[in-house]
DNA sequence: AAGGACGCCAACCGCGGCGCA
DNA sequence: TTGCGCCGCGGTTGGCGTCCT
């Protein structure tokens, strides 16, 4: 309904402006304002469409427009911002005076949208990679933590960390697959059906998961799983929603090697702050639910951890697109993941 | 030095929303 | 209520510059 047939005209001028249909636009504009695209070309002089006049002013025209590279709070007001908004471009545009939707849109797509993925957290959810293969280093690391404990004489001390340490890691790592629902008075606008399928999952659905999980671990069938300590203390972590927050204090076993991608020394780029309990959104998130929204200023950065570094690969496919293992039994049975318990 | 691959970004395309008659 | 015209938005494309082999 109502689709502009201006740039099906015939004879209009397409493609990059030159200098001299620049200044018939901007001295018209400086004198008449702007008024209705449609008839500004002729009005101005221009062999243009409204559309691409308008385009050409509001992006690239517009006096007040910044440009240069974005600074780093930009850079985190953005990655702050789509994981509330989504590609809602115009909307971030509006938190960033000077920047306009379409150079924060690229932007996103040739800069942010990478540094993501090679840090291993989806584009669209903000949220670790779910699929099992980004995860791969993650449990090869807790395989190797275990042929560690097995192997070696430890002091008692050291020991018992390292299996916290490995009971938190797994725990988190079923936390990141289910994490918790939004609240249905949610009122975030996300730009993407992922968040709403990822948090599918409610705490207590995960914590019931994690009850069948050990009621599994004394079955011989399923006795590589007997690692996992699922005592009532640590299905109480579950339960009340590990945050980002512990995820420094894990520590990758010291024969794991991460692999060598661009993303690890760029992590520290980035800034992860806790999710509190129930927070649906990104990893980018500030840390005080009373950080008034949204920021004018970004946050001190601090150093991503060696754990959420390890979640993913670059190189392996982003799961973007793609659901959580929607029955865990499916997971259980699956012979990869009795090789890497 | 040449040319192929890759990245960046300005510009285009097409859809949906809104106002108005 | 319906249809039309316009605007704005998000996705995509294509050209240019740079890097790599």
């Amino acid at each position: 309904m109502g689709r502009s047939p201006c740039c099906d005209e015939t004879g209009l001028k397409k493609g990059p402006w030159t200098p001299e249909e620049d200044q018939k636009l901007v001295k018209y504009i400086q004198k008449h304002g702007h008024g209705s695209w449609r008839a500004l070309p002729k009005l101005a002089g221009l062999n243009r469409c409204g559309k691409s006049c308008r385009l050409r002013w509001t992006n690239y025209l517009r006096p007040d427009i910044k440009r240069g590279k974005f600074s780093e709070e930009e850079e985190q007001t953005i990655l702050n911002l789509h994981s509330v908004l989504g590609n809602k471009w115009s909307a971030i545009a509006s938190h960033l005076p000077g920047r306009t939707d379409n150079e924060i849109k690229n932007f996103w797509n040739t800069h942010l949208k990478k540094k993501l993925i090679q840090m291993g957290f989806d584009p669209m959810t903000h949220r670790p990679r779910t699929d099992i293969f980004s995860s791969l280093p993650n449990l090869i690391a807790l395989a190797n933590l275990k042929e560690l404990i097995d192997h070696h004489s430890l002091e008692e001390h050291a020991l018992r960390l390292q299996t916290e340490a490995a009971q938190m890691a797994k725990l988190q790592y079923l936390q990141y697959l289910f994490p918790p629902q939004p609240p249905a008075s949610s009122n975030i606008v996300t730009g993407s059906n992922q968040i709403n399928n990822i948090g599918a999952f409610s705490d207590m659905e995960a914590f019931n998961l994690l009850n069948s999980l050990a009621s599994l671990k004394d079955s011989p069938s399923v006795s590589s799983l007997s690692q996992l300590d699922l005592s009532a203390s640590s299905l109480q972590g579950i339960n009340d929603s590990i945050p980002f927050s512990r995820l420094p204090d894990l520590q990758i076993p010291c024969n794991y090697q991460p692999p060598p991608t661009k993303g690890m020394a760029q992590a520290s780029e980035f800034t992860v702050f806790s999710q509190g309990g129930n927070s649906p959104i990104s990893p980018f998130q500030f840390a005080s639910s009373s950080t008034p929204f949204p920021p004018s200023v970004a946050p001190p950065v601090t150093q991503i951890s060696s754990m959420v570094n390890s979640l993913g690969d670059a190189s392996s496919p982003s799961s973007y697109g793609e659901e959580a293992p929607s029955v865990w039994h499916d997971l259980l049975e699956d012979p990869m993941f009795h090789d890497i318990a």
